[in-house]
DNA sequence: GCTTTTATATCGGATATGCGATATTGAAAA
DNA sequence: TTTTCAATATCGCATATCCGATATAAAAGC
């Protein structure tokens, strides 16, 4: 997650942020992206970024014996994952008071 | 702003975020923007924005008689900044609980 | 065993972003 | 008036992103 925060490409950032909640696979996140967001990010967008963050360390397989592949959140990933959120925070500070309204 | 939220290129939106807190001019906006990224951005990618919301309709040049030129947003802006605000908090639904914590 | 379906993987390409460099403008200072 | 300086503006470029298409693989259903 080399440019995260750089205010483009949030993607792997939110990536990481949901496997950290619950393991997750490809599909699964682009499900759940799409409840989000309204569109379902092709594969050719997900699966990338997923590999790239295993191959940073932030994310590992866990090994489930099926066809689909889960991912969990790694020590390492769990740091990458502070510190972006820490800039996140920065960066939209204002956002607080939009999420304190709406939830 | 027409790809906002779609994950990449969330300036123009922290930009109009910006904005519509205070009019605001382009120095302004690279000032703020050091203050919470720690680096500023360059004239190259700050200008280019202004004239984009401008031409978009969402800013407007508030005239001040100094070389400076403050914007202010309009209001087919702040329905738009409202529109984009709905979807980033969407997205981004998870931060609600690290803006908590920290704030 | 064969077909269908579902998940993963990869590749090429279009796109827009953000930067650096440079030019221009206008105000203030000398 | 000229010089200096700060803010704005623009241009070309490298880059990463995300998509669509396609391929592979594995499971499920028949």
């Amino acid at each position: 997650m080399r440019n995260c925060c750089d205010m483009r490409g949030f993607l792997s950032f939110i990536v990481l942020k949901l496997i950290c909640k619950r393991n997750m696979s490809g599909e699964d996140i682009r499900q759940e992206l799409k409840k989000r967001k309204g569109s379902k990010p092709s594969p050719g967008t997900v699966y990338p970024v997923l590999k790239a963050l295993s191959e940073s360390g932030f994310i590992q397989e866990v090994k489930n014996g099926a066809k689909e592949k889960k991912y969990k959140i790694t020590k390492k990933g769990k740091n990458e994952l502070k510190a972006a959120t820490r800039k996140f925070c920065m960066i939209f500070y204002d956002m607080k008071d939009e999420f304190q309204k709406r939830c």
